[in-house]
RNA sequence: GGUCACGUGGCCGAGUGGCUAGGCAGAGGUCUGCAAAACCUCGUACAGCGGUUCGACUCCGCUCGUGACCUCCA
């Protein structure tokens, strides 16, 4: 394996709450599955954060030489509002209150998370399945949880039966949840209906005539539970048993709890070797949810266009924001964090603009080959971001040392660092370069800009330094900050 | 009530049984006509109370505080 180099890859098993080494089952093939979106509103920031969680995993396996193939499914069916006997389904819902069809619905909101996940540079993954797609793997895996004696019929509907599933399997294992505790603390042991159990939770449901979105199944017209597609989602792509699989920690129960039941009571193997959730964001100590109304969407986010924001921030300073903290911890949302990262950010792009500009000296002055060993030691140790990061500003130092003359690296060490920056910065940690309107970026602007860079030199090169000020003062005031430097005075937009 | 996290300097956020995280903000300096940028230096922080230890911010216990999940939620 080409990471031999590279190290262990240790991450936090949340099945066993410890630090692993990560083995994948076939080498160099990896299994990676990811819950995807329900798709029937905009996605806010609190989402894109567990996205981005698991795309840079998603980039860091790539980067060790692991072929991944990223299993992310999309929701478009199934996932019911409020309790599970009493819900609607989310997007029919959502199309009655829209007067859409609901593939109308799942349509308009997967284009739009399409849309956030490219604003983001977050990579799509291998194969993107939706719940539609596969009922006849959902409807074939009911059935064998059915021949197991693990599940119900009752009335058109499917049930699983957690009680008697757990008196033969560990459930709960993963949320540290035992049934005779979730049962003392039901809250409603009422509106329970056609359910054995307060526990058991919907493999299939009965559709009544009215409803849009049905098919039919060997117990009627219906339609299938929510938990139930990505069981059989990621059983057909990644097997009964494969490497990884994410999620948000709100997901770790009841929803991933019934996927590794249903697994289980069907196929006789658990089918998940590592399980990894990502933590929330959170708005003044509160994650950020709809049901709270403190989320806010990439466009408001973009514009600063909501009570919560101070001005706008493009995606990469949010990016960068999010990679500074650790995926398991809560990240809490600020407009000051956020200008701090937004610095920052400028920082570690300007020595990247410099780096194809910097000339070798005749000696190294600095070591990059451990710099590099720590970057790579700082993702294996749990996709340690904050400390790579920490590590690229060692490298920033070092760069703008080397651009000013302190510092000398020869040739070859420039060249390393340079395949280094590229490879941290851009493809593992995923920071696209923003287009920022400078010199070039808009013709007559900059030609305009250089007239005044022109007027101000001659009357510098006369001394005449007020008015050389006083050029450089107006145009700040106009948003246009001149830099004079070694090579010249360059500007740029405030 | 149950389960599980967390509490770090002005702010955000890593980490470790004894050795500078990092970013932003702030102070001083170098450079520059002056700025800006860059570079150098600086703050000696780890909720409280006990315990283990030669030594704890790091391990254990308790207290206080905050949050998440237990119902849909990334």
């Amino acid at each position: 394996m080409s990471n031999a180099k590279k190290g262990p890859f240790l991450l936090t098993n949340t099945l066993t709450r410890r630090k692993e080494e990560f083995v994948p089952l076939r080498p160099p093939h990896v299994g990676l599955y990811v819950c995807g979106p329900t798709v029937y509103s905009d996605v806010h920031l609190g989402n894109v954060r567990s996205f981005l969680t698991f795309d840079v995993l998603f980039r860091w396996l790539t980067f060790l030489g692991y072929k991944v193939r990223y299993v992310r499914n999309i929701t478009d069916v199934g996932h019911l509002t409020g309790d599970v006997d009493e819900g609607e389904d989310k997007i029919a819902k959502r199309a009655r209150l829209e007067q859409l069809e609901p593939m109308e619905i799942v349509q308009k909101y997967t284009n739009g998370f399409h849309d956030v996940m490219r604003l983001f540079n977050i990579l799509p993954p291998s194969i993107e399945p939706t719940a539609t797609g596969h009922l006849i793997e959902q409807i074939a895996m009911v059935e064998r949880i059915l021949a197991a004696g693990h599940a119900y019929v009752v009335n058109g509907s499917v049930y699983f039966d957690v009680p008697g599933y757990a008196a033969r399997h560990a459930y709960g294992e993963l949320s540290g949840r035992r049934t005779d505790e979730l049962l003392a603390n039901t809250r409603d042991t009422e509106g329970m209906g056609e359910k054995r159990s307060p526990l058991d939770f919907a493999l299939w449901k009965k559709a009544e005539p009215s409803h849009l979105m049905k098919w039919p199944s060997p117990w009627g017209d219906g339609f299938p539970g929510w938990h139930l597609e990505c069981s059989a989602m990621s059983t057909k792509y990644l097997g009964t048993t494969f490497d990884i699989h994410g999620g948000g920690m709100d997901l770790k129960f009841p929803h991933h709890e019934c996927e590794i039941a249903q697994s289980v009571a069907a196929d006789g193997v658990p089918p998940v070797r590592y399980w990894m959730h990502g933590n929330m964001l959170t708005v003044n100590g509160r994650k950020m949810a709809k049901s709270e109304g403190n989320g806010f969407t990439p466009q408001e986010l973009l514009t600063g266009d909501h009570k919560l924001l101070d001005k706008g921030y493009s995606a990469m300073t949010v990016r960068f924001f999010m990679l500074q903290c650790h995926y398991a911890g809560t990240l809490d949302f600020s407009n000051a964090a956020l200008q701090a990262g937004e610095k920052g950010l400028e920082r570690l792009e300007k020595a990247m603009a410099l780096l194809p500009k910097l000339k070798p000296g005749d000696t190294d002055e600095a070591d990059i080959d451990a710099l590099e060993q720590r970057c790579h030691a700082a993702m294996n140790d749990d996709l340690n971001t904050p400390v790579l990061i920490a590590e690229l500003f060692e490298a920033v130092r070092i760069i703008n040392s080397v651009n000013d003359g302190r510092l000398r690296l020869t040739a070859a060490a420039l060249d390393r660092l340079r395949g280094l920056m590229h490879a941290m910065v851009r493809q593992v940690l995923g920071l696209r370069e923003e287009t920022t309107v400078t010199a070039g970026g808009d013709g007559a602007l900059d030609a305009l800009v250089q007239e005044f860079i022109r007027l101000r030199a001659e009357a510098k090169a006369r001394k005449d330094f007020a008015t050389g000020d006083a050029i450089r003062d107006r145009l700040a005031a106009i948003g246009i900050v001149l830099k004079d430097t070694k090579e010249g005075t360059t500007w740029e937009r405030a």
